[in-house]
DNA sequence: TTATTAAATAATAATGTTTATAATCAGTAT
DNA sequence: ATACTGATTATAAACATTATTATTTAATAA
């Protein structure tokens, strides 16, 4: 089965100014098939037998471009790098404290959190982020590393 | 009226092998007395009058100490820099996409959704971290910068 | 097909925050 | 007085990310 999503990605791109070139097309595609939360870094490496020249510069311009576009959004993160998912989709993310291990999670939402710091702090709200932390499976096993 | 925490803080250090030295209380000082959530260099260039020679490694290490003794939080960002909170209470924050001013707000916790998470995602639930992001009062009456 | 042109890439420098290192300094104990 | 311990300062280094610029290339149309 083709990823429905990519193609539906590449589309939405064709349909600006923005052209499509080999870097950009393989970055992208790696986004859309991985099922993880990759940092540019990953991606980078991950595309070098590929492309052996590819700058790291041109990882994060796509990046950027992408989520100009609205196909990619940004994990941000205070010490490491930031995280990028394909999947923007409203859902949360639960993270491992010791491997770093990204998983999607679904919640019903919390507007009634946002209306509250509506009140309370008289902001005009546009979003929230919540995460949450722990020890995923893996590492709980004992098994460290 | 002073400030019970600070005078807190202090003493909870002492308790430890912390020394206390001019600088170390004027950054705890500092941070227990400023309504706000301050970065690193933001205390540095306060005290620069105070204490000319002071270097910014000092206010890093200090930071360190304080948050390993439990007496600051620090807020990451993906982009900018840390911000630190000496209020170690339960809370939240709002902040501001424009001006990046945070206010606190209190919310009664969002332990359903850690057990959600729990379930779903099989990890051993440890903390989580929640923010609303919007416009402030003084930004959304159009008085830019 | 070729020419045109705006956009993308690669290489590199620069930025900004934070940490590491090493010498110096300031107390306290011996 | 001497040694010891930890703190501070100055500086270099690490690291992710962005900016700059010359070169290359994709899209478009003649
Ligand atoms: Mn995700
Ligand atoms: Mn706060
Ligand atoms: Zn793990
Ligand atoms: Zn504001």
């Amino acid at each position: 089965m083709e990823n429905t999503e990519l193609r539906e990605a590449l589309q939405s791109l064709k349909s600006t100014k923005v052209r499509m070139t080999p870097q950009r097309h393989a970055i992208l595609e790696f986004l859309f098939n991985c099922e993880s939360h990759p940092t540019a870094d990953d991606i980078y490496k991950s595309l070098e037998d590929q492309f052996p020249n590819m700058s790291v510069a041109t990882v994060y311009n796509n990046l950027r471009v992408f989520k100009e576009a609205g196909l990619v959004r940004e994990l941000t993160y205070g010490d490491s790098s930031s995280r990028f998912d394909s999947n923007t989709s409203d859902h949360y993310h639960v993270i491992c404290d010791e491997c770093g291990k990204i998983v999607d999670f679904h919640y019903p939402g919390l507007d009634e959190v946002e209306t509250l710091a509506e009140h309370v702090a008289g902001f005009k709200v546009r979003n929230h982020r919540m995460e949450v932390y722990g020890t995923c499976p893996d590492c709980r096993s004992g098994q460290q590393h």
